[in-house]
DNA sequence: AAACGACTCAACCGCAACAGG
DNA sequence: ACCTGTTGCGGTTGAGTCGTT
């Protein structure tokens, strides 16, 4: 392959990530939060490239992430925002909050693009008939809504950061990690962050059962091993059991976080913006540290949520053969 | 049971955008 | 305004897995 990557040190390892490696990227993060790449390699003594770290924890350690496979409503979705977004992979993802862009990607690849080649060959004569052109009922109304979405996030984010004033004494506050990302609370995860301990317990107990084995982390492997130990409880508590002292801290780090009840207060809708969120939401700008005035916001997603739920009525009322024709 | 091809998905690469000096 | 370092993103690759013959 080409040029040297960017970390052309000697030394620098590549391919598949070990649950070491893992753990100790987790627990670097766990104490100093996700940013700084640059540093991780050598704050860590992992023999990776900072890109590397960053791409491990964001496609795959990051808490709430969620794995397998995708719901049909999942699908519409991608569908319809490939459809609008193009292969913005970025800016789909963060509609699905749950979901990195490279599954988002690699799902599209694999599975939705055959998808919609087969549904639009199968109903070529419809297609042309009903959606034949991108200004179809279905995508316009779409398109509005996003614009609109988006239009008002940015709006609101301007006119929060305008306000130099935080009053965050009677207002809510949060941190922003991206303009136009979704509420957190919109997939009413209630455990997102169990889910990241339940990976990384999952890691290291397949890990523990099937000592170094080059695809011992894939996913498939490690779910299926672990698939009784359902509950976040569980994941923690074998995890800290792997790692002697090493992770209780991990865990009581975000317990700690959580009694910032200024996160709870967005809970009209957000009861679910779990520690975890709060820890890790601004991974992509840790020391970003806006605490934004959250009233336009908060106002807005409130707004966004609602028209959300009629969004995904929406999305999901719409077939597939529709949005086949859209492409 | 072995060989082969198709498929999946984690990880890599290179470029662009951004931030700080 | 320019330069340099860092981060984010999208396209692509290839090792591992699965299914078929």
């Amino acid at each position: 392959m080409g040029r040297p990557p960017c970390c052309d040190k000697i030394g620098v390892k590549k391919g598949p990530w070990t649950p070491e490696e893992d753990i100790i990227l987790v627990s670097y993060i766990q104490e100093h939060g996700p940013g700084n790449w640059r540093s991780v390699p050598t704050n860590t003594g992992l023999l990776r490239c900072s890109k590397s770290c960053r791409l491990r924890w964001t496609n795959y350690l990051r808490p709430g992430i969620k794995r397998g496979n995708f719901t049909e409503q999942e699908e519409k979705m991608i569908i319809h925002l490939q459809a609008l977004l193009g292969n913005r992979w970025a800016a789909i993802a963060s509609y699905l909050p749950q979901r990195t862009d490279n599954d988002i990607k690699n799902y599209w690849n694999t599975h939705l693009k055959k998808k919609l080649k087969k549904l639009q060959t199968g109903v070529d004569g419809q297609n042309h008939d009903g959606v034949s052109s991108p200004q179809s009922v279905s995508k316009g109304q779409w398109e509005r809504r996003l614009q609109t979405d988006i239009k008002k996030a940015k709006q609101a984010l301007s006119e929060a950061l305008s306000l130099d004033k935080p009053n965050s004494t009677d207002s809510v506050v949060f941190k922003l990690s991206h303009p136009y990302s979704r509420p957190v609370q919109s997939q009413s995860q209630s455990s997102t962050y169990a889910s990241s301990a339940e990976n990384i317990s999952r890691l290291l107990q397949n890990w523990m059962k099937n000592p170094p084995k080059p695809a011992a982390h894939r996913a498939n492997s490690v779910e299926t091993m672990t698939q009784n130990s359902s509950s976040s409880t569980d994941g923690a508590a074998s995890f800290s059991e792997a790692t002697p002292g090493g992770f209780d801290s991990f865990f009581s780090f975000n317990s700690s976080n959580s009694d910032n009840g200024s996160h709870e207060s967005v809970s009209v809708s957000n009861a679910n913006l779990t520690p975890e969120n709060s820890m890790f939401q601004d991974e992509s700008k840790p020391d970003l540290g806006d605490q934004v005035p959250l009233l336009m916001i908060e106002k807005w997603l409130l707004d966004d949520g609602s028209a959300q739920a009629h969004d995904e009525e929406d999305l999901i009322s719409m077939s597939l053969e529709d949005s086949a024709g859209l492409f």
